[in-house]
DNA sequence: TGATTAGATGTTGCGTATGC
DNA sequence: GCATACGCAACATCTAATCA
């Protein structure tokens, strides 16, 4: 993933300088991370939505950006905070159940190549036709799973496991201390391991 | 090449806050 | 009061780098 994505050093100051070019690049290497951010947080309905303002939000604060972190770590960040922000606001839950079914956090094509989940789940042991209804089933199993996590789980086990970041940055973009972190993402891979064992029982 | 070391990551236990 | 989530601290484990 963003491979082709210039340095920090050389993507700040062109962005700074409003070229097209960068914010194009940094646009089709992280909006795809962002949403994927936003939904583990505020859920699908309105992931979208919240990665657009934290589109706004970037470009507004990238003058004041101090480079304490990666680029990468403080859009993240923005997307956490607009997240929360939003999810504060919104006077019901955002219902995770309007998900489109077993397709909310498993999009093959929102996993990065240095992800932990590299391939599809869809390919797991299916080898015939029941292990492929089966593993259909596994991966509708584990989007439940996440879908009953808290926000912080679900976003902490979002960015660690499925987008690879590692726990420095996870902890930057959720705001929440390293130890915290690393529990967090305990607990939350506790209950999808659970989910999981729970369905080879059945 | 094997031992050592440091840093990153994972695990566990316990306390606190909050909502029902 | 109870269940749940969060937070912190301490300890365990893993891994890569270094060195003899």
């Amino acid at each position: 993933m963003n491979q082709q994505l210039p340095s920090d050093d050389e993507l700040i100051p062109r962005l700074l300088a409003h070229d097209e070019t960068a914010y194009t690049q940094v646009v089709s290497a992280y909006h795809g991370l962002m949403v994927h951010l936003a939904r583990a947080i505020v859920g699908p309905a309105i992931a979208d939505e919240v990665a657009q303002e934290a589109w706004l939000a970037v470009i507004r604060a990238l003058p004041r950006f101090e480079r304490r972190s990666s680029l990468k770590t403080w859009i993240l960040r923005i997307v956490s905070n607009t997240a929360k922000t939003r999810l504060r606001h919104e006077s019901r839950t955002v219902s995770l159940e309007d998900a489109p079914a077993s397709r909310a956090n498993t999009d093959p094509s929102q996993f990065n190549a240095s992800g932990r989940w590299a391939s599809p789940p869809t390919v797991w042991h299916a080898d015939t036709p029941d292990d492929l209804l089966a593993s259909q089933e596994l991966r509708t199993c584990i989007d439940a799973a996440l879908r009953t996590l808290p926000p912080l789980q679900r976003a902490a086990l979002t960015l660690r496991d499925m987008q690879g970041l590692n726990m420095e940055s996870i902890c930057k973009v959720l705001e929440v201390s390293e130890s915290n972190g690393r529990v967090l993402l305990h607990r939350a891979r506790n209950r999808v391991h659970a989910a999981i064992e729970e369905f080879y029982q059945r």
